[in-house]
DNA sequence: GTCTATAGAACGATAGAC
DNA sequence: GTCTATCGTTCTATAGAC
């Protein structure tokens, strides 16, 4: 069910087996996409020139060339790798079996991770204004991936999972808001991932307060 | 204390008693900013062209001269409204007595509404990059309010008001990304803003589950 | 006649195309 | 390196309300 409205590009080439080396310091194309990815994050993608990119990548412009097709070539390969990420959670064992709440925790703790093992990547898929065809691409792709979250929290409030009462439309929001908000400041080093982790599931599913919430137990 | 910092421009001219009239149309200096904040935001402030703010707002671009001083003055004005409108709520006396927690429920609740009464003002304030001078200043000053936030987060966690065991700084940066983080989705009309409102607090200080947290009661 | 919102024209600067 | 388009900005003039 998911992963098939988004198209899918030719497979990238010059992935090559873990561990194989080359004589020259070999650029690989992830690299350069992570590269690319930060500069466009920090430029803005139009005000990105090749120039800018291969600079960044400490190699010439022709060389540069040799390694990768083109500026939107690069920016679809930084927002495929955001979105194979994402969406490769939504297949995980643990995101696909149990009570709607528990796949939703898992996805969203696992959303914090990839979010920042994948940090200039989604955070170059988060600021997309969809000016080009490949930023639509990308946007509706996303908005694919918000949808079957918003369709897990609509499921988790109807099993009464969740507190009832308001907008599971607008809790849906919200919760990747709070989410997808960490590439504003997050850095990696400074807060270790799983404590990050627990502290964003913490503050989504129990909230700040020291107590418990004023219950009157009521379900939906 | 508050609204020290920030170095005041010298006061708009073209202000005007409410109710006197104009024969013409009469465009205001804050609906110009408005709408320069709405272009901004759409095109960013660097692909803005003045010919494009005075097309937004109907008059020719020397027409539109005639009521603003340039292009980062309007900037400056759009990210002071912005800015004052949250500084503001700092200054409320619901955000000056009472218990941290009492005082943060409050400022969030009230955020909450500055955020969708100023909603391209403040969209502004969030996306900037720091380019330029007037950015920076802006970015400066956010930072101020987004400090009052964390030392507030960290009173009320010292006073045991918050669940403890983590680091309120982080805390802090969750509180205040989730509720920038409307700035993304919300537009006027669909979901009434008292309820988000409610929906805000209710997933910042509660959490959505829908049984209370599995508390271990301890304090810090 | 005075005031002012509006508009047309043009200036200096600069960024990109060629 | 040159040429051109466009940008932010300013100057001058007109037209309508009081």
């Amino acid at each position: 069910m998911r992963g098939v409205t988004g198209t899918r590009p030719p497979a990238p080439e010059g992935e090559r087996p873990a561990g194989t080396r080359r004589a020259r310091p070999a650029y690989d194309h992830s690299s350069l996409v992570e590269v690319a990815a930060r500069v466009f994050n920090e430029r803005g993608y139009d005000a990105t020139s090749m120039e800018d990119l291969s600079a960044a990548a400490g190699i010439t412009k022709s060389s540069f060339y040799h390694h990768v097709r083109g500026k939107e070539a690069l920016l679809r390969a930084a927002l495929e790798r955001a979105l194979d990420g994402l969406f490769g959670i939504l297949d995980e064992p643990a995101a696909t079996a149990g009570t709607p709440l528990t796949r939703l925790r898992h996805i969203v703790r696992r959303q914090v991770e990839v979010l920042v093992g994948e940090l200039p990547h989604v955070t170059l898929l988060l600021r997309l204004r969809g000016n080009t065809e490949t930023e639509r691409w990308a946007l509706g792709r996303r908005r694919e991936f918000d949808a079957a979250i918003a369709s897990l929290v609509r499921e988790a409030s109807a099993a009464g999972e969740l507190r009832a009462g308001l907008d599971p439309a607008v809790d849906a929001r919200l919760l990747s808001g709070l989410v997808n908000s960490l590439v504003e400041w997050y850095r990696p080093g400074r807060v270790p991932v799983d404590e990050l982790v627990a502290e964003v599931d913490r503050m989504a599913f129990e909230g700040l307060l020291a107590q418990g919430p004023a219950g009157d137990g009521r379900r939906a």
